[in-house]
RNA sequence: GGGGUGGUAGUUCAGUUGGUUAGAACGCCGGCCUGUCACGCCGGAGGCCGCGGGUUCGAGUCCCGUCCACCCCGCCA
């Protein structure tokens, strides 16, 4: 049935002919968009990721009689002119709207299955139906676009890097495991029983070893792959800008990677700002209780801890009294909330940890807090410190500094998204820097690193690696967009002994330590430079120019929250006697 | 591992306090139609109400379990 396409090649794209080429003979190849039979009279739109071109078919009975099986998305070739539509018919909504194709000829060169959904209407369609067909979604023009716009994105970025000087250099997919970090995919050795390769969770041994390499500055594209719960914005497998510079400082490394997201948002022709806002992890756990602070909005948390030192509230008054402290925020125009609003509010910060949530806002004759004991006067100082309205509404929460921020932040965004505080169109950007160089894991009773164990302590803070750990700020940086986070790396340790302090913090024996890290360790006494870098996320930077609430928009075979490609039914099982090649086998 | 939302025709959805034969739109199939472009008009087919139990005279609707998709927490150096 389906005819050959022979030696025919397309004379111009489905989105190419314009009123110029009225009267050329074309060739247009593509999929069928829409047919509108009319009887004698039949017009096809042909599509392919180009554009949208209308054939004409008119006065041929043989040709409409061969056309009439053609159904939406047959592969066609089409022969023909291209024709001036007369001026009553031309469509001005496409950029192919002033003329017509009139086929001479019309190839079928596939037949197509009715799809179970439509590529050409723009309907919405459950994201489980459009993984199983992904071949299909991927022909609807949402993910052609953001493909489209991630492949600008990824040649922005090399172009930008090689005129940077960096050089692109691929490093192993089958490497070596390392225990801490996230869980590693295993790929287990045919050739040697019972040993295994890890799949890469990033680069960054080997990037490192590029530098003192001497290669400078180094860039890739590197597929990554960590074995934890997917989320919105996690996958699997995921792609990250991997960078490092010989000699940098953190300013340096700043300098370099705001240049390169300039770069990407110029392929959405936005220019923005430069340099990005900076800002200590601790401001933004305080102010946001978040290490990648949403700043498209307000809703600022701020410490009322002063304010209730002596309050006959005694929730507030014990936990100033053992080191914690009052947090909260103002939500703008949530004065008029009803009982049933401030209750759900009180039972979300409850979900999210909270042992309660406070709550007091001005009224026609006075104010109103939902704790009494703290009264009019210790409402109405509080209401006054925080600056709201009478229209607006103070939550407070109280506890350890940090622990109440984090309510208040995940509250925070609750509210900011319920209330549509948010806005469209806007991009803040900002650095969080001096993050804590080791976090104290209260299971193990050790500690652990924050970032990863190669980053460098702010060498103001050295001499309290062995005295005050906790105490150590670390030369390390995350790149933030709109409550995401875009990146984030260090300056690394380039010295054997800092090194092997830090190890020993963590509790890495001498003996671990040259078993997980030994080539690299040895590497680092051979005369290494002093460098760091950064990743980013490039699946996050495209979701996020593309307007896209997850990196599953911008990844053309992504997998479900369950781990599963549900196109090609991965993970599968397979024959045994590949499991026995590889000297395994399954325990469950 | 925990919390939440959803699952009814190919698709997107509606379905009342449990009560006749489970509906709509689009799509699909057939017919008519010479200027359509979301073509139009006429006719038609299409359902394991995710799956398994239970309550009931009677379950798409109520209860329990389970599977799948999505969002969040934990996890993600």
């Amino acid at each position: 049935m389906a005819e050959q396409l022979g030696s025919l090649a397309r004379t111009h794209t489905c989105g190419a002919l314009r009123p110029t080429d009225v009267g050329k003979n074309v060739v247009l190849l593509g999929w069928v968009h829409r047919v509108r039979d009319l009887g004698s009279l039949l017009f096809l739109d042909v599509r392919d990721r180009h554009g949208l071109t209308q054939v004409i078919i008119e006065g041929d009975a043989a040709l409409l009689e061969k056309v009439k099986p053609i159904r939406s998305e047959f592969v066609v070739a089409i022969l023909g002119e291209a024709e001036r539509r007369s001026a009553d018919t031309v469509n001005l909504a496409l950029p192919t709207g002033e003329v017509e194709v009139r086929a001479r000829e019309v190839r079928i060169l596939n037949e197509a299955k009715t799809p179970p959904f439509s590529i050409a209407e723009d309907q919405n369609v459950s994201e489980e139906t459009r993984l199983r067909y992904r071949y299909l979604d991927l022909r609807r023009p949402q993910l052609q676009h953001n493909l489209a716009l991630r492949h600008r994105i990824t040649i922005a970025l090399r172009k930008y890097f090689d005129e940077q000087g960096f050089y692109e250099i691929e490093t192993p997919i089958l490497t070596k495991s390392t225990p801490e970090g996230a869980r590693d995919f295993l790929v287990p050795s045919r050739v040697h029983p019972g040993e295994f390769y890890a799949l890469p969770q990033s680069p960054q041994i080997f990037k490192q070893i590029l530098m003192i390499a001497g290669f400078d500055r180094y860039v890739q594209i590197a597929r990554c792959f960590r074995d934890e719960a997917l989320r919105a914005d996690r996958q699997l497998e995921f792609t990250q800008v991997d960078l490092e510079m010989s000699f940098a400082t953190e300013a340096m490394v700043f300098e370099v990677v705001e240049g390169a997201l300039a770069a990407c948002f110029q392929a959405i022709g936005v220019e923005i700002p430069r340099p990005f806002r900076r800002m200590p992890y601790a401001e933004a756990m305080a102010k946001y209780g978040n290490d990648k602070p949403d700043l498209r909005f307000g809703l600022e948390i701020q410490d009322f801890g002063s304010l209730f030192a002596d309050s006959p509230f005694g929730i507030f008054r014990e936990a100033i009294a053992h080191d914690g402290t009052v947090r909260g925020f103002v939500i703008p125009g949530a004065a008029k909330f009803s009982r049933r609003e401030v209750d759900d509010l009180v039972d979300q910060a409850k979900q999210l940890g909270a042992a309660g949530l406070i709550y007091a806002r001005y009224t026609a004759d006075g104010v109103q807090v939902s704790a009494k004991a703290i009264g009019d006067e210790g409402t109405r100082r509080v209401l006054e410190a925080s600056g709201a309205s009478k229209d607006d509404l103070l939550v407070l929460a109280s506890g350890a500094p940090d622990a109440a921020s984090k309510v208040l932040g995940q509250l925070r965004l609750n509210v900011a998204k319920k209330q549509n505080l948010i806005p469209e169109g806007r991009w803040e950007l900002t650095w969080v820097t001096d993050f804590p160089l080791f976090g104290w894991n209260a299971d193990e009773k050790r500690w652990d690193s924050v970032n990863h164990p190669f980053t460098a302590p702010r060498e103001e803070d050295r001499h309290l690696l062995k005295s005050d750990p906790g105490k150590v700020l670390a030369k390390a940086y995350d790149v933030i967009l709109n409550g995401w986070e875009l990146g984030g790396g260090s300056i690394r340790i380039h010295d054997r002994e800092t090194q092997a302090d830090v190890f020993r913090l963590l509790g890495l024996s001498d003996e671990d330590a040259r078993n997980r890290f030994g080539f690299f360790l040895e590497s680092l006494e051979y005369g290494t430079p002093p460098h760091g870098g950064l990743a980013l996320g490039l699946d996050r930077i495209c979701a996020l120019l593309a307007g896209e609430t997850s990196i599953r928009e911008v990844i053309p075979f992504p997998k479900t929250t369950q781990a599963v490609d549900l196109m090609c039914n991965a993970p599968s099982t397979v024959d045994p006697r590949q499991m026995r090649e590889l000297h395994i086998k399954p325990i469950a």
